[in-house]
DNA sequence: CTGTTAGCGCATTCAC
DNA sequence: GTGAATGCGCTAACAG
C-alpha cells in the first residue's frame, strides 16, 4: 500500500499524505482527519527502504556482539532493543563468536543496510577492523564494555571492580585468592580484570595469586579440578565472568569441594540467574541493560545533531556488588592474623 | 559510494556495474575484472534500500520472540541469525514480552521494513492478531515452539514429551508427582506440556498430581516454599521451563529440601547452562538452535520459491531427555510396589 | 495550506 | 555484451 493509493483515495496529493505522517502542523486538521482515515482503511505504512533511500535516514541501529550465548550479551541486547524501540528505531544484530574476522565483516553488511549507527562489544578497540570500517563510513558507533581512550565507550572501571572485591574476599578473611579467566589475549575487559586482581592483591599486601587461563570454556570443569587439587589450593576465586563462576562452582563439587564451605567462588558480569542459583553466586553486578540503554541514548542523539561520537563521550557506569551464598568466610584460617 | 560512481571510473555504465553483482555471466571477463577492481577500489557495497525498493525483496527476515531474558530463545535467535547469516539474509527481532499487542506492533513495524518475512514465537498462534497481519500483508512466516493445525510450525512435541517424563519419574520410584507451571492461558506451550503430565500420570495409573501456577516468575520461590511444607508433598517436581526448574531448586533449598535428596526436579528446554550446575539440571532437550535454524531455512525457500508457507510444511523435531544430577530415586517409598 | 516535481541508488527492459 | 531510460515509494524544495 503506497502512499499514492492514499493519495487518490483521500483526493489529495502524494505530497500532502507525506506531510500528515511527517509533518501533521502543515496540514490542516480537516484533510489530516481524511488522510488519517484513508489510510488506516487502507492499512497503508510507509516504506522503510524508500524513506531511507530519500532521506539518507534508516532509523536502524547495528549491533555487534560476540555471542548470545552469554547471558550478559542478551540482557545487553534486550536493553538496546527496548531502547532502540522507545526511540523509534529497529536494531539489526550480528554476533562475532569473538572473532576480529566476524567482527568487520558484521559491520561491512551493516554498512551497506544503511544503518544509522552501531553498538559494538569487540574483542580489542586498540586494533580493531571492524572500528577501522564504522570511522571510514563516517558512522557513530559505541562500544559496550570495551574501555578505550580513543572511543566512545560504555563500560563499568572494570580494574577498580575487581581490585574491590579482592579487598572484600580479604577482609572476609582469605589470604590465597586465585583468579579463573578465558585467554586473556582475546578481551581486554580479561586483561583489566586482571589487572584489577593483581593490583588488588598488592593493596592488601598478598602476593600475586595464580592465574587460571581456561581458554576453552567446555573444559573449564577438567582443567580447574586439576587445579584445585593442590594442597596450598587457594580458598577463594574470583572468575572473569559468571559462566566462568558457574562452571567453577562445578568442578570444585567434582572433586569434592563445597562451595562456600571448602572454597568461596565469586564471578564477573551479575547475570539475573546468578540469584536463582543454589548457592547463589557472588559477583560483580554490571548493569547490562543500562549499559544497553545508555549506548543507544547516547547513539541517538549522535544521530540526530548530525555530530560524530568522540571518546570525550565515554562514561563509566558504576557496578554494584552481589553478595551471594557463593562467598564464605575460610574453613581453616591458617593464616589468621 | 553508489554505483555511478564505480560505472565512472570504470569507464562503463550503471547498468553493466549492476550485471557485474547480480549476474556476473552476462558480462565480459574483462569488464567485470575491471569493474571489480575499481569496486573494490573505491570500497563499493550495494545500497540495500534502493536495491529492496526496486527488487521489492529486502534479504531481511523478522524475529518476533518473547524474550531474551529466557536462555532458550537466546539460543533459538543464535541458531536463526547464523543460518540467515549463511543464506544472505539479515534479521531484525523485536521481543514481545509475552504481549499480544506488542507482538502485533512488532509485525507492524517488520512489514513497514519489508522484511521478506517472519519467525516468530507467539503466546497463542490459535487466536493472534500478529498472525492476522502476516497474513493480510502475505509475508510467509514459521512459528517457532509453537503447535498449531492451521500454522506452519517447528516445535517440538510437547505434549508427548512431558509424558515421557512422567514415565522415566515413575519409572525411578516416584509416585507423588507435581507439576510447576507458569499462568497455563498465557501460552499454548504451558498447556500442552500440562495436557502431557496429566496424561503420563494416567498412563501410569496414578492419580493427577498438583499443579502449582506460579503466574510471575519472580516471585515463585515464594510461592513454591509453602506448597513444598506439605505433609503429602511430591517427591518429584516437573517444571514447565529450565528457568523455573532452577528457581524451584532454590525454593526447595531454603525450606531445607535438597536437590535431589529430598526432591527431584526436572526442567524443559534444555538451556546449555543446565548442565553446568551442581547439581546439573535434568531437563527435556528442546533443539534450541536446530529449531532455529530450521524455520529459517524453511522461511528462505518460501521466500526464494515464491510461494506461501502452509500448515503442512509443519514439522516436530525430536526433543532428548538430558538426565542430571536433580533427579533421583525418593528416599522414602511409602508407596513401593 | 496544498500540489508538482526531482531524485535518492539500483535492477531491468529494450535497443543496439 | 553493453548502454539508455524507467520507476520502485518516498521526502523536500519550490511554486502557487
Amino acid at each position: 500500500m503506497s502512499i499514492e493509493a492514499v493519495a487518490h483515495d483521500a483526493g489529495v496529493s502524494v505530497a500532502t499524505v507525506s506531510r500528515v505522517f511527517n509533518a501533521p502542523d502543515l496540514v490542516s486538521p480537516a484533510t489530516r482527519d481524511k488522510v488519517q482515515r484513508v489510510a488506516r482503511r487502507l492499512r497503508y505504512s510507509a516504506n522503510a527502504s524508500a524513506r531511507t533511500l530519500r532521506t539518507q535516514r534508516s532509523k536502524v541501529i547495528g549491533v555487534v556482539l560476540p555471542t548470545l550465548r552469554n547471558p550478559v550479551f542478551a540482557e545487553c541486547l534486550e536493553g538496546i532493543a527496548a531502547t532502540a524501540a522507545e526511540l523509534g528505531y529497529s536494531i539489526i544484530p550480528a554476533t562475532s563468536c569473538y572473532r576480529i574476522a566476524d567482527e568487520a565483516a558484521a559491520v561491512a553488511s551493516l554498512v551497506s543496510r544503511s544503518v544509522d549507527g552501531v553498538v559494538l562489544v569487540v574483542a580489542n578497540p586498540a586494533d580493531s577492523p571492524a572500528l577501522r570500517r564504522l570511522r571510514a563510513a563516517k558512522l557513530p558507533y559505541v562500544l559496550a564494555y570495551n574501555r578505550h581512550p580513543r572511543h566512545t565507550c560504555i563500560s563499568v572501571d572494570h580494574e577498580a571492580a575487581v581490585a574491590e572485591v579482592v579487598h572484600r574476599l580479604v577482609e572476609r578473611g582469605h589470604r590465597r585468592l586465585g583468579m579463573v579467566s578465558g585467554q586473556l589475549s582475546a578481551s581486554d575487559r580479561a586483561r583489566q580484570r586482571h589487572d584489577g586482581f593483581v593490583r588488588g592483591l598488592a593493596e592488601c599486601n598478598l602476593s600475586p595469586g595464580p592465574l587460571i587461563e581456561v581458554p576453552f570454556m567446555e573444559h573449564a570443569v577438567r582443567h580447574l579440578a586439576g587445579f584445585l587439587q593442590a594442597p596450598d589450593r587457594p580458598t577463594a576465586l574470583f572468575c572473569s565472568n559468571d559462566l566462568l563462576a558457574i562452571r567453577t562452582i562445578r568442578a570444585a563439587s567434582q572433586i569434592g569441594l563445597r562451595v562456600p564451605r571448602d572454597l568461596s567462588v565469586v564471578g564477573f558480569d551479575g547475570i539475573e540467574l546468578g540469584g536463582d542459583l543454589t548457592p547463589s553466586l557472588g559477583t560483580v553486578v554490571q548493569p547490562s541493560r543500562a549499559i544497553g540503554q545508555e549506548c543507544v541514548r547516547l547513539l541517538a542523539g549522535a544521530i540526530h545533531a548530525g555530530k560524530p561520537l568522540t571518546a570525550a563521550a565515554s562514561h563509566t557506569v558504576s557496578h554494584t556488588f552481589r553478595d551471594g551464598e557463593s562467598i564464605a568466610a575460610p574453613r581453616l584460617a591458617r593464616t589468621a592474623r
